[in-house]
DNA sequence: TCAGTGGGAGCAAACGATTCCACGAACGAG
DNA sequence: CTCGTTCGTGGAATCGTTTGCTCCCACTGA
């Protein structure tokens, strides 16, 4: 185990200012916290003397006389994933001047991990908590309960009864999947997250209702939602069917998995292979060709999951259903015509 | 400000469970911490009341008494960039065990927030840090004093005598420059961070010693190394210099920015401009053309700086140089010979 | 002259956990 | 039978900060 042994001096606290001052303790604290009756005077000479002595303020001291910790965890699922760091720059907005700092711990996706993290942030008795939970996540009330103020971000769960951030997934999910269905594709693989994440299930089942409309076999295959995962469940799905002319992303990761290995088999994107991604990522914009995506406003997401945690931390009233914010089609050059009519496939489905 | 109100019951305390148990606080700490003599009947009872209550001990009041938190900082200045989303996963990976926090912080590469959640960060009296400083950070040694232990990241401050984790960059960029002397290149921009970053110095000086000893005419531009700005710099850079057959990039978003401005500019890559970026990304790999890079040894250099960290906790002695970790060049298909002699620009140089 | 008022500042207790110190019991060796 | 050692447990102080309460004093108005 770890023994702290650097660091100098004992570091002033605030009765060494005290001290320095020639005033009491709680004077010092006064003139801090800026709260009570303070001569001009002994403003001064206090001020003087924090700077004498180089006094910094121990927020442990604080938080325990608080009893909470002017602190928000966001706890999300991989760090590596851009939506992710997009959402901790939003979140982080929002709390910044509000004196709350945002402490970022990732899961990995692993629900032994989440809960490990969890505890660990609640022991330090932070003021909020938002969260993204990992797969078969086995959260309960009781796990939140320590936290006052919890909100789940991007994924949803649906035995508990807390708020919830989501986008439209299955509505935009819907309308990605038309939108290589009215190019002309009739076997497009969805190539989605680990099979019991409430966002696979959204997404899928968004996927579903628009290829049943269009009666259309759906193709499904699950991945851990990282490019390499993607990148052979791809190849995988291309070699269980052949006639396969269009890809869904899942996330920003699997959709780099999809070019991955499309590129491991010789297929161009969109000559060959048409693809739409779900979330938006910077090098997206310009890739050869250009993705297609469904962009979640991410930045929406993270206001507004911020803002709720502000109004529970408030003790106002937060409806504990899950709040939807819209996704758009980012129409690029990733969806083409599907290339003609291919001799082995022609007339099997 | 924020007044905390949720929560319900007032959370048990080692006094709670001492009285339901029967025994005095002090056993139940000994119990917890496994630490001096404990009959197990006794060990029994008081496990069982700490169940029963519900205790989770409370991080804040153990921090108050040790004089230290149990957490490392790491303040980095774009969670957007990649490279630190990876140098983030393998510091927390050497930390995870010990019974130490990560704390990932971001200062947006403004010295003035850096040295807000510096201070933030300090009031918690952490057991650790570190940092990657900001562009002209202003960073002394007063400042990491608090923290005992700090290790510099990726940048280091060369006034500042603390450790530090660093990349061969001079000569990792001197060599990535002469693959593209090597390829027939002349005219080779480099597009690098902002003037004043200790690695745009080091990344410059390999360029330009490689430049020198080719006798071929530097062209050095500077960027705010993010995308955006490295697309507007490039396409500057173009215009300036109209014969440019190829480009370095900084950092794998200043190599994002340098690919968007190409296409702005209706140029393929490698066949009218040849790249090298500087530190690799997940979707380098594929893209067409997959991107030569100098790959950081992120994985290495996060190990490395994470067991620095914990040296100086432990009161080891660490050399206060930089300790280098060495960049390897990863061919893959982003370099070209320059394109056939073009008549505005033969002979010029 | 005296009661009333409000500015200014200190005493002491609390927050939750840990730890030095002390005390008592059991027990084996001499 | 006594003494020293190993066990087992509790009392009390401590970490740094904040706050409820109390106290003092100068000033004002009648």
């Amino acid at each position: 185990m770890a023994t702290l042994t650097g660091g100098g001096e004992p570091s002033a606290t605030v009765k060494t200012v005290a001290a320095h001052a020639g005033v009491s303790a709680q004077t010092v604290s006064r003139v801090l916290r800026g709260t009570g009756y303070v001569s001009e005077e002994t403003r001064a000479k206090v001020l003087a003397a924090v700077a004498a002595v180089g006094y910094r303020p121990n927020a442990v001291g604080r938080s325990l006389r608080a009893a909470r910790t002017p602190m928000v965890g966001l706890l999300i699922t991989d760090i590596g994933n851009p939506f992710y760091a997009a959402l901790h720059k939003s979140v982080e907005a929002v709390f910044r001047g509000r004196g709350l700092t945002l402490m970022l711990l990732n899961s990995d996706d692993d629900r032994e991990t989440e809960r490990q993290q969890l505890d660990l942030l609640g022991s330090y008795r932070p003021s909020g908590l938002l969260v993204a939970p990992a797969v078969h996540s086995t959260l309960t009330t009781g796990d939140l309960a320590g936290f006052g103020a919890a909100v789940l971000v991007s994924r949803t769960l649906p035995d508990l009864a807390v708020p919830s951030v989501v986008t439209n997934e299955p509505e935009a999910m819907g309308e990605a999947t038309r939108e290589l269905l009215g190019a002309g594709h009739r076997r497009i693989a969805a190539v989605l997250g680990p099979e019991g994440a409430s966002t696979t299930a959204r997404r899928e089942a968004g996927y579903r209702e628009a290829m049943r409309a269009a009666r259309a076999e759906p193709l499904v295959f699950y991945t851990d939602q990282t490019g390499p995962g993607a990148r052979a469940a791809l190849r995988q799905a291309l070699h269980a069917h052949p006639g396969i002319t269009a890809a869904l992303g899942f996330n920003a990761p699997v959709t780099e998995g999809i070019l991955a290995g499309l590129r491991d088999e010789g297929l161009r994107c969109p000559q060959d292979v048409s693809l739409v991604g779900f979330t938006d990522a910077p090098w997206m914009a310009f890739y050869p060709p250009p993705i297609t995506v469904v962009r979640q406003p991410v930045e929406d997401m993270g206001r507004l999951a911020a803002r709720l945690v502000l109004d529970l931390v408030d003790g106002k009233p937060v409806a504990p259903e899950p709040h939807v914010v819209p996704g758009t089609l980012l129409r690029r050059e990733s969806v083409a015509a599907p290339p003609g009519p291919n001799p082995t496939e022609q007339g099997t489905v």
